[in-house]
DNA sequence: CTGACTCATAAAGCCAGCTTATGTCCTCAT
DNA sequence: ATGAGGACATAAGCTGGCTTTATGAGTCAG
C-alpha cells in the first residue's frame, strides 16, 4: 500500500514467498486423487502414505488457503465447489510437473536409452515433455534420453549415429538427412500492455525493430538466427538471457520489447499481461521438423515417437 | 517390478512419487532468478534468504536430476545448456502456481474486496486466474473475490448487488442482465488413443454417444447441461468425477470416453495422450459471456477486467 | 449389535532446509 | 604487486513440518 502511516489493509502482497502460498507437489496429488477416488483414506494408499498423514495435509492445505476444499462424510469425501475448482489449477501445476519430470528423466545421460532424441530448443522446450508422457503411456518399458541443440548439433548426432531421432527448427535441413514437417513456429515481438509500442496503431517496420534493443536470449539460439537472418543484420540486444522464461518475465515486468517464439506466450498474450505487436515487413515463420539421417527412416520406438507428432 | 525374480532393469517407474522428482516451487524460483540475475548470491537475496542456502539448493536440485544445471564461476553463474531446458520447464509450473495463487487469493471470502467477480466453471477454470495475475500488474491494490457457480446462481449474486461483474457459459443470458460475448468454447468428446472410438473412421451420432456411458463431471455442472440438451435426453454416466482434471486423468488412463471442454484438453490432444472423436449430428458450442446488471456496465476495476478480456 | 468403512486426534521421531561463520578463488583497481 | 570486493563452497547447529503408530468416534449394513 502506498499510505505513509496506516495499517496495511492487504498484508504486504509479495510479502510472503510463492512457495508458501501454494501447497506443495505432494498435497496437490493428493487433492487429485482425493477427488478421483472419492476418499480420504483411498487417496492416502494410491499415494502410499498413511491416512492420519492425509487428512493432515488436507486440513493444511485448507487452513493455508483459508477455504474448505472437502466435504467429510462417514461415507467419504467430497470436493465442496470450491473444491472442485482449487483442484482444478492443482491439476495444472500437476501437468507441468509431469511434464519437468518427463524431460528430465530424457535429459539425465543414459548410456542404456533404447531411444536418443536430439532436438533444438524450442521443440524440446514445448512439445517433446509431452510426447514423452504419451510414449510412455504406451510403451513403458522406453527409456529415451534427450539432447539439446542447435540445427547442426543435432545433425552430428545424427550422422554420427549418436541419436536415433532429431527435431530442427531452423529454415533449411541439414545435409544428409531426411525430414518431414511436424508444425510451424512463428517469432513474434511482444511489449507489455504499458509499452509506447502497445498503443502504436501502425505496424512496426524491420527497420525500426532492427534499431531498438531488445530482451533476447543469448548468442547462438536458434531464436537469435532466426532474428538476425530475418532483420538483414544483427539485433541489438537490450539485455541478454539464458531462458525463454526469463525473458518473459523481463518483458512482463515492463523492460523493454522481446521476441519469442508464439508457444511461449500463448497464455500471456490471452491475459493481456503481454500485448503482440503486428511487423509490417518482415515475417519470423519457420517450420519445425522432425528428422533423420537419409534412408534410415527411424523403426521401433523412433516410430512410435514420429506418430506422435503427427 | 512385474517381473518375479529378476532385477528390474529400469528401478520401478513411479516407485518414487513424482514430488520427490520435481524440485520444490521455491527451488524453481530459485532456477529462474538465478537464470534472470546471472548470480546465485543476487537470486538468494531477491527471494530473501541467504547465499550458502542458494548454493545447497541448486546443487541439491542438479544432484536430483542427475543434470548440472548452472556454470558457476568466480565472476557469477549462467545455466548450462540443459540448464536452460529445465529452467524454462521449471517456468512452466511456476506460472501454473501463479495462477493458483491468483485464483485461490480470490476465493478467500474477503468482504474489503473491490471488485466482485462471480463466474461459472470453465471461466473460472481457465481463464479468469490469467486474468487476476493480468488485473494485478495494472492495479497492485485492488482486492478480488471470486464465486463460482451456474449460470443462475452468477445472475441471482449480480441482480442482489454482491457481485459487481458475472461470467456464463450457459446458451441464453439470463433474464436482467447485458452481456458481451468474450470467446467460445466447444465441448469435446475424448477417449485415449487405445480407445475403439479412436480407429473408426467415420464421425460418431449423437445417439450412439447417448447410448454410451461416459466419464462425466457430477450432475449439475454447466457441461452437463450443456451435453442433455445436445443430447435430446440425459447422458449416462460411467463414473462421475468431482473435478475436469479428475475426468482427465481417468480418460487418458483408458476408463473409457469422456466429453469435456476443449479448453480443458488442448495439451493432451497436441501430445495425443487423448484423441478428439469427431461427432456427425450435434454441435456442443457454446459462447462465454461477461455479463452485468442492465444498464449498470462495470466502472473501476471491473472496467478494468473487462477490458483484459477483449 | 457386530464388522467394515469412514475421518480425527495425540505423541514421538526423522529429515530437509535455514542461518551463521568461515574459507578459497578470481578480478580489478590502485 | 597488493588489497578490496564479489562470488561460490563448506561446516555446524537449530528448527519446523510431515510421517508413522496407536487410538477414538461416527455411520451404515447385515
Amino acid at each position: 500500500m502506498s499510505q505513509p502511516s496506516s495499517p496495511a489493509p492487504t498484508p504486504a502482497p509479495a510479502e510472503v514467498p510463492l512457495a508458501h502460498r501454494v501447497p506443495d507437489l505432494g498435497a496437490l496429488q493428493l487433492l487429485l486423487a482425493v477427488a478421483r477416488l472419492g476418499s480420504l483414506g483411498r487417496a492416502a494408499r494410491e499415494l502410499g502414505i498413511t491416512q492420519p498423514a492425509a487428512s493432515s495435509r488436507v486440513r493444511a492445505m485448507e487452513r493455508q488457503l483459508g477455504v474448505a476444499l472437502v466435504d467429510r462424510s462417514p461415507r467419504g469425501s467430497r470436493l465442496t465447489g470450491a473444491g472442485a475448482l482449487v483442484t482444478d489449477w492443482a491439476g495444472r501445476i500437476v501437468e507441468a510437473a509431469e511434464a519437468f519430470d518427463a524431460g528430465a528423466q530424457a535429459l539425465r545421460d543414459r548410456r542404456d536409452s533404447r531411444l536418443r532424441v536430439a532436438a533444438s530448443m524450442t521443440i524440446a522446450e514445448y512439445l517433446l515433455p509431452g510426447w514423452l508422457i504419451a510414449l510412455r503411456t504406451q510403451r513403458p518399458d522406453t527409456a529415451v534420453s534427450l539432447l539439446a541443440g542447435n540445427s547442426a548439433a543435432v545433425a552430428a548426432r545424427l550422422l554420427a549415429g549418436e541419436a536415433d531421432l532429431g527435431f530442427v527448427e531452423g529454415l533449411t535441413v541439414p545435409a544428409g538427412l531426411d525430414d518431414v514437417v511436424i508444425a510451424h513456429d512463428r517469432l513474434v515481438v511482444v511489449t507489455s500492455p504499458g509499452h509506447p509500442w502497445a498503443r502504436r496503431g501502425k505496424p512496426l517496420a524491420a527497420a525500426e525493430l532492427a534499431a531498438t534493443p531488445l530482451i533476447l536470449r543469448e548468442e547462438g539460439s536458434g531464436t537469435r538466427q532466426v532474428l538476425d537472418t530475418a532483420l538483414g543484420g544483427l539485433a541489438r540486444p537490450l539485455i541478454e538471457l539464458s531462458s525463454t522464461t526469463a525473458v518473459k518475465a523481463s518483458a512482463v515486468s515492463g523492460a523493454g520489447p522481446a521476441v519469442l517464439s508464439e508457444l511461449a506466450v500463448g497464455e500471456e498474450l490471452a491475459a493481456r499481461r503481454l500485448v503482440e505487436i503486428p511487423l509490417k515487413d518482415v515475417r519470423l515463420r519457420r517450420a519445425l521438423r522432425a528428422v533423420w539421417p537419409t534412408g534410415h527412416r527411424p523403426s521401433g520406438p523412433g516410430r512410435d515417437l514420429l506418430g506422435l507428432t503427427r
